[in-house]
DNA sequence: ACATTAATTGTGT
DNA sequence: ACACAATTAATGT
């Protein structure tokens, strides 16, 4: 994360104590907490603010409190490429080694909806990985995690039709924006997923036909969407 | 409330 | 993939 862009003078930390207590006091142990609260500052991304770029140099590790942050890569013709999402009580780990290394950032990361973290400065974070086991264990989980969802996605490239994939990517947003009405156009779906938006079209008119979505301009209402979320990924 | 314009979506080739 | 038609939303008068 930019220097710049945090803010330090946090007032009132308790207003910070309270929201990490919120979503992280059952992962950390007591003393590890109270550092996060010393050191950590508060900061809010509203829908669509860029996160971090690619080349930014990486200064903080952010815990995320809610929220999420679509993390993507750009390829040699400036196409992008999303690979994953970070959410409530989700960190970055892979920044992490960059941070260790204080190398540059390889990906580029946007709010997906409105976010909020907790930013913890780079040199907290190798001491930390000593110190305390839970913040060990939350690292090593984090960097799992991510594997896992990127052998998904691969293997979801590899194997599953345009079709599926597109139902798929579907679902994944309604997951992260936590409603089953999505507010995207054709045309953002195809960059997305690297189609085209005519395909994309036919496909989506297609699932609309199967009554399995709702199509109106602008937004996509996805059916039976409670089912389906216990058993894919 | 209406007309104009821009953006999104549908469909045939 | 391209072109164009149809539809809808946004905006100003």
């Amino acid at each position: 994360m930019k220097e710049d862009k945090i803010i330090f003078s946090n007032k009132d930390k308790t207003i910070l104590r309270k929201k990490l207590d919120d979503y992280y006091s059952e992962i950390f142990e007591k003393d590890l907490l109270e550092e996060i609260v010393a050191v950590g500052s508060l900061r809010f991304f509203s829908l669509g603010e860029l996160f971090i770029n690619i080349g930014d140099d990486l200064t903080h590790i952010p815990l995320i409190l809610h929220g999420a942050i679509k993390v993507m890569i750009e390829d040699i013709n400036g196409e992008e490429i999303s690979l994953y999402y970070m959410g409530k009580g989700e960190t970055c780990a892979i920044s992490f080694v960059n941070c260790i290394h204080r190398r540059k950032s390889i990906f580029r990361a946007i709010a997906e909806r409105d976010t909020e973290g907790i930013f913890i400065p780079i040199d907290k974070l190798d001491e930390w990985l000593v110190k305390y086991k839970t913040w060990r264990h939350f690292i090593i989980d984090s960097y799992h995690l991510r594997l896992i969802e990127i052998v998904h996605s691969v293997k979801n490239l590899a194997f599953l039709s345009l079709k599926d994939r597109l139902f798929k990517y579907l679902i994944g947003k309604v997951k992260i924006m936590k409603t089953n009405i999505i507010r995207t156009t054709h045309k953002d779906i195809a960059t997305d997923i690297h189609s085209s938006r005519t395909v994309i079209s036919r496909l989506l008119k297609n699932l609309e036909n199967e009554g399995k979505i709702e199509l109106r301009r602008g937004r996509i209402i996805i059916y039976n969407i409670e089912l389906l979320s216990s058993t894919s990924i």
